[in-house]
DNA sequence: TTGAAAGCGATACCAT
DNA sequence: ATGGTATCGCTTTCAA
């Protein structure tokens, strides 16, 4: 591999010259750059950014901690990515498998982090105490964190999510003003923050309504990608007893199950009962009908978390706190109520 | 940040010593070990990767260049990362936007590469002229390259695939083992290169059957993720002119659109026609019925991919190609044929 | 405007 | 078993 000493050696010049023609020094005159340059690109010259880096003992790179689970993951990156690039920095993957319980593999990939010299980390979705091990090993060694999609938000670093209570809010709103009254809630147990957060903002919408009681109109359904029969029972037991004209779901894959549930219940959606989902992830589309979903801004979470990074990465030694808007896209699965309202 | 001079000095020893405890060597007698580790440990010392590489001028990092959008890069590079992690290896993301008709990003993306003095590149999905973007920056430098997920094999570079052909031809074999010989084929354009290989999977397994006329079965529809209503009626007028029991599609969204429009048609999936996919995504599962679809494994292709590098890393010149099965996932879009068979 | 020399943090080879 | 010294490729004073 070519360096700036082969260079130098065959342009007939010192190496720091040829260093400084590189890295657009104006000090130099123009006819020994011309003669750098074109011996460089001659001679397939390509800078070498580990040397470039041992200076400083910072690199242009961020690390990007935590799950890669989920499509919005992919999306959050994407957000990332292109604010990255934007600015000349790149981005260095650790995945961490569960990263809410897992904090022994969170310790490693902010060692790593360290090791490998990132001027900054993005992590995404860690909560609760596991949260230290990242606090413990970056803060000590100054290297500023950013918390995406993070559920609460701590005092020593800044947090970009989505502003799920006003979200779910806009939702029953939605719903309301479709003339809606009898409206569920259907979600992963509340002992989950996200979960907690979504349910209060749609309890929060129904008691501005003056619709009380709706405590018992929520259901807490604990599951996985597969719907078990004792589910689908439980779910269909809570839609016949509370008789809900209309469904607003903690999550789109809530939703696509209630959905599915409606199929094999003969419901028809949304002329017997309407459903919303959340998040907004691009499947929802698909679905029959297509969901009507409140939208997080996920590629912008992502961007704006990297903004934030690069001001702490310059500096800034504020902390930040950023919820940003959720948008309700608005497809077929819900629709007037109707009857005696 | 503390390094090992600061180590040497505390403990009253040599740096070269220190380095030689903290990388395991044995000439190092078990009391200055101890008292170097000790120390280390009390300091907070963290090795500096970068420094490290300098000396080798390689690096312990591999560069990953493709599109991010598709939840199969996702799965992709997650099954990457896995593989990746567990031979004690880093990856840096270089997401190109639209690889195939981006021959100056790629070229970006893989100068950076070198820059960086990655060990190795696994690009996804890049076809055509602008791959020699990547084999003339890359192949000068001595940096292996594999390809995932690229639709032609190339005598320069490995290349992991999903084996579409024998993919397709398998989930034809299942619709005539249920009965159908009206069996349509629905894809994009047949100039993309993976949709003609499925194509002539499909045409293949239906000459097989001694089913002939197969090719004006094949309807080829170019549209995006929302169907406009032109292609609605392409889609519904072909269905109603051929009048297949079946069919078989050549992507899972061209699969779940079909899906819509039966509904919107209110023709039965699966007792008036029967509907697969080809990818096998994560949410066909939410579709209704559910998608029966035929998985490409897009987890163990990442994790090939990485070990076919790591070869060429380690100085294996030989060039792979390698054809990952494909799975059949029956879920109840599919059924019996009725009628006369 | 250019060159000489020092230094970044680590590894590796020779001595001792 | 340990220390000295050169080296990796580059940046950065400081002189000339």
């Amino acid at each position: 591999m070519i360096t700036m000493k082969d260079i130098a050696k065959e342009a007939g010049l010192s190496q720091p010259t040829v260093s400084l023609v590189l890295n657009g020094h104006y000090s130099i005159c123009a006819e020994t750059r011309q003669r750098v340059l074109e011996t460089a690109e001659r001679m397939g010259y390509r800078r070498n950014e580990i040397a470039r880096s041992i200076k400083t003992g910072k690199t242009n790179v961020i690390g990007i901690i935590g799950g890669l689970s989920g499509s919005y993951s992919l999306e959050i990156i994407m957000g990332i990515a292109e604010a990255c690039m934007d600015n000349g920095y790149f981005m260095k993957l650790l995945p961490v498998n569960n990263p809410d319980d897992n904090y022994e593999d969170l310790a490693r990939a902010a060692r790593q982090c360290v090791e490998h010299r990132v001027a900054g980390v993005i992590c995404r979705a860690v909560r609760g105490h596991t949260l230290d091990a990242l606090r413990t090993e970056l803060n000590a060694m100054h290297i500023p964190i950013v918390l995406v999609d993070a559920s609460s938000h701590h005092d020593w670093c800044s947090r970009v999510v989505s502003d799920d209570f006003a979200g779910i809010k806009e939702g029953v709103a939605y719903l309301l003003q479709q003339g809606h009254r009898k409206i569920a809630h259907i979600t992963s147990p509340l002992n989950c923050e996200y979960a907690r957060i979504r349910a209060d903002g749609y309890l929060a919408a129904m008691h501005d309504a003056e619709l009380p009681e709706c405590e018992k109109m929520i259901c807490e359904i604990d599951g996985d990608l597969e719907l078990s029969h004792g589910d689908k029972d439980r779910i269909s037991g809570f839609l016949k007893k509370v008789k809900p004209t209309a469904v607003i779901c903690g999550s789109d894959p809530w939703a696509m199950k209630v959905l599915m549930l409606c199929h094999e219940m003969n419901i028809k959606v949304p002329d017997d009962l309407s459903v919303i989902g959340f998040a907004g992830l691009d499947y929802t589309f698909y679905s029959s009908p297509p969901l009507t979903t409140i939208k997080q801004p996920f590629c912008e979470m992502g961007a704006k978390a990297f903004e934030l990074l690069l001001r702490h990465i310059n500096g800034d030694q504020k902390i930040y706190d950023l919820k940003l808007k959720t948008s309700l896209i608005v497809r077929d699965s819900t629709g007037m109520a109707k009857g005696k309202c």
